[in-house]
DNA sequence: CTATGCATGTCGATA
DNA sequence: TATCGACGTGCATAG
């Protein structure tokens, strides 16, 4: 166990630990009283009060107030860090990034505890409805969709960008599908939209646009109906069900449709 | 000094600890192995790995990895945490949130340390080159865009959203201003090209349009050169300066313009 | 309370 | 490397 814990320490003794931490790119929680400046893409100045300062094991760096879910600072991970014991200002931990170039200033007056901690965390991590699980379920299951629907293809270029599923209908007018995991907005409605037009101009033949997620805003409606376009709204929570029913037989049709076209 | 620092605790220590943290609205940050299960919007199942864990005084909840900026797991401050101890198991912190309807489960088969403390931090955060300022510098000083240029008003309703800046030039020309405080992509100029059209059918005049940024992407510039509109740059270092000169005499303007038109 | 657009957005994939 | 779109985006504000 090679963890470190200091309560209360000097400072000077924080700056030689801290200094050894990013050295070894161990991980550093500190908990004190600090000021925080930043410029960069933006700049703020964080008056003196009491944090918690995360260094990660590849120099992410984190300053988090007592409330929020959001650092009220940061650096992400490229970021380089430096540290400075300024006799009676304090310690300065700096904090450099390129590309582009910002600047993360933490000025600590007290340090109430220090924690350096090398830690092991290979587990791995995964999203079951993310879009990519989405897309899994209605192409084995277009029948979600509406009855009859064959795919075609999945992810397919189409412009600048990709249509997320495309097929045939029963009564063989080919459809385009735009896929939205949370709220379909306006812009969603424009996405489909531009693959409409496209697929129009690429196949001079005008295709069913379809908008498939579990909400639709007014402003998206308006626009589908403006525009000629259909809807389709589904049930994640359903939908997260039938994952689980195929998880178990391990089937996955997703690479054969993304090879075989 | 209340602060409670233990290391390589029983689980059942921690366990009547965390309650009690909780209860008193503390901050607790955990150091320990465990496997995180997330359902809600999405749904996601995080293997055994060390992690750092934190728990707000609001509730919000962060589940760290010991890299990346991001945490892997969290629930924001809405959040309700409850800890329950199952003995051969683990420990269990389950955070329940409504609206979204959301769960998340930590499972700690082994705890290295925990940190339980009241922070005290009242120090006033300030951004300085947000949206907002970058408007009130430009509207202070029209001529940083061009000679003569008069703003008319800013934040202006046109169709289903706001123009940033518009005014007049100097040969009396209405001009419709988007800003952009990073850079600025194609979707910007579709932005700005749609209010450009939206003022000309609504006054009948076609006004100029005119993006400003401190950068612009290739596509950007090529799609403003496609549809006949105009850039300007703008260094927000120099703005930055001007922000620390208006800051000191507190002046002002966009309320004026706000409420006057 | 919902819809909309910004963010120091971050992050990943692709050309 | 730049660009593009997704995200459990979060968040503030206008309506």
């Amino acid at each position: 166990m090679t963890m470190l814990v200091l309560e209360n320490p000097d400072l000077d003794i924080v700056s030689e630990e801290l200094k050894k931490a990013i050295a070894g790119r161990k991980l550093v929680i500190l908990i004190g009283t600090c000021k925080v400046d930043y410029e960069g893409r933006g700049a703020s100045r964080l008056e003196e009060g009491e944090r918690v300062i995360i260094i990660k094991q590849d120099g992410a760096v984190l300053v988090h107030r007592p409330e929020g879910y959001q650092p009220v600072n940061w650096q992400p991970s490229l970021a380089i860090t430096e540290v400075l014991n300024k006799p009676g200002m304090g310690l300065i931990i700096h904090v450099v990034r390129d590309k582009p170039r910002e600047y993360l200033t933490i000025l600590l007056s007290k340090v109430n505890l220090v924690v350096i901690d090398k830690l092991t965390d290979t587990g791995e991590f995964t999203m079951y409805l993310d879009e990519g699980t989405l897309r899994d379920i209605i192409v084995e299951n277009p029948d979600i969709l509406e009855k009859g629907l064959r795919i075609v293809g999945v992810e397919k270029r189409l412009g600048d960008g990709y249509v997320d599923i495309y097929g045939i209908d029963v009564n063989g007018r080919p459809v385009v599908i735009e896929l939205k995991r949370s709220l379909a907005t306006k812009e969603a409605v424009l996405q489909l939209y531009k693959y409409v037009k496209l697929f129009e101009k690429e196949h001079g033949v005008s295709p069913r646009g379809i908008l498939v997620s579990p909400s639709f805003s007014p402003s998206a409606l308006e626009s589908l109906n403006r525009l000629g376009l259909e809807y389709k709204s589904i049930d994640l929570k359903e939908l997260w069900g039938m994952v689980k029913e195929k998880r178990k037989k391990h089937i996955s049709l997703e690479r054969f449709f993304n090879k075989s076209d």
